[in-house]
DNA sequence: TATCCGTGGCA
DNA sequence: TTGCCAAGGAT
């Protein structure tokens, strides 16, 4: 069987180091499953993992403490709704994960590759998982053109190795990050080799998609300063819902100095700031000093703006 | 079904 | 430097 030889590669050369293999705390292997979504190994394992468990060591914990807390220990980490969904997953389920991949499911920021994941990776369950990795395996080895998400569940159960399940789908993942990856595949040193029909052509199992070029939003940044404190706003948008940050506008106000400029680039845009100092001219949900803002959840452009005040030490 | 949701690694 | 894209899910 292929799969034994996908079973002793993954035995030499796969990421047994992984934290989140080396526990069976399934509380743990979920967060982990959530922090890696659409997130690189690398960032999750260097800044986010250790400091979000030493801060919230049990789901209990995540259950007792105020969202803005969760948040704020997510800060950096991006897409902060898996931040609010951990934190109502928490609460909902009482600080106890259910096993059932049904129930998983039904929680909110659980779809049915975390789902899988993590009835197989914390309950040994016989399932297969389908993350971006495996996709791309599965695409080359079946020569499948388009990523079909029916047909590549069909594929992934039919691969499966029902007596190692757990390997079998860790080694999927490792062979899609070290071996079969996006650019430059080391097909020569695939264990799946023999039988891989995209091997021939790799690039097009599946076909890249062409992607429209960003727009770029131009907007201003207020920072509103009173009495050596700053004005900030908890956004109520989908975008960064929850966090804090400064006002944007479209307008410049009539009396300002400027401060510089600010880029972000986002997944559907490119966000580009100008910077300007003024006097409360908008509505705002609090007036903080900036090491009170450091206890606040704030995102990476509000980080940048915040960067740029500081450096220029401009205010009274 | 298509779009939205963050940030940073990497070639 | 620019663009792709990473342990996806919700709307």
């Amino acid at each position: 069987m292929i799969q034994d030889k996908l079973f002793e590669w993954y035995a030499i050369f796969g990421r047994h180091e992984l934290p989140w293999r080396n526990t069976k705390d399934a509380y743990h292997i979920y967060l982990s499953e959530i922090m890696l979504q659409q997130t690189q190994v690398k960032t999750v394992l260097e800044r986010f993992y250790f400091p979000f468990l030493e801060t919230f060591p049990t789901l209990k914990s995540v259950a007792d403490a105020p969202l803005d807390d969760v948040l704020k220990r997510w800060e950096g980490l991006g897409y902060y709704t898996r931040a609010k969904n951990l934190h109502y997953t928490a609460l909902t389920c009482k600080g106890i994960l259910p096993q059932n991949i049904v129930e998983l499911e039904a929680l909110k920021g659980i779809g049915k590759s975390t789902a899988h994941a993590i009835g197989v990776f914390a309950y040994g369950q016989v399932l297969p998982i389908l993350d971006a990795n495996v996709k791309r395996v599965l695409c080359r080895f079946f020569g499948l053109s388009t990523k079909d998400e029916k047909v590549l569940w069909e594929r992934a159960w039919e691969f499966l190795n029902q007596k190692h399940p757990y390997e079998h789908n860790q080694a999927l993942m490792d062979l899609g990050s070290l071996i079969c990856t996006s650019r430059n595949p080391l097909c020569g040193e695939c264990p799946l080799h023999v039988k891989c029909i995209g091997k021939i052509d790799p690039h097009n199992y599946p076909l890249p998609q062409k992607k429209n070029a960003i727009p770029v939003r131009q907007k201003i940044a207020l920072v509103m300063y009173k009495d050596n404190k700053l004005g900030l706003i908890q956004r109520k948008e989908r975008l960064l819902h929850g966090l804090w940050g400064f006002v944007q506008t479209l307008g410049r106000p009539n009396g300002y100095k400027k401060l510089g400029r600010v880029e972000q680039v986002y997944t559907h845009f490119k966000l580009e700031l100008e910077v300007l100092l003024c006097e409360p001219i908008k509505e705002v949900d609090g007036w903080f000093s900036v090491e009170e803002i450091d206890k606040l959840a704030i995102s990476t452009v509000d980080k940048k703006i915040l960067k740029l005040l500081i450096a220029s030490k401009p205010y009274p």
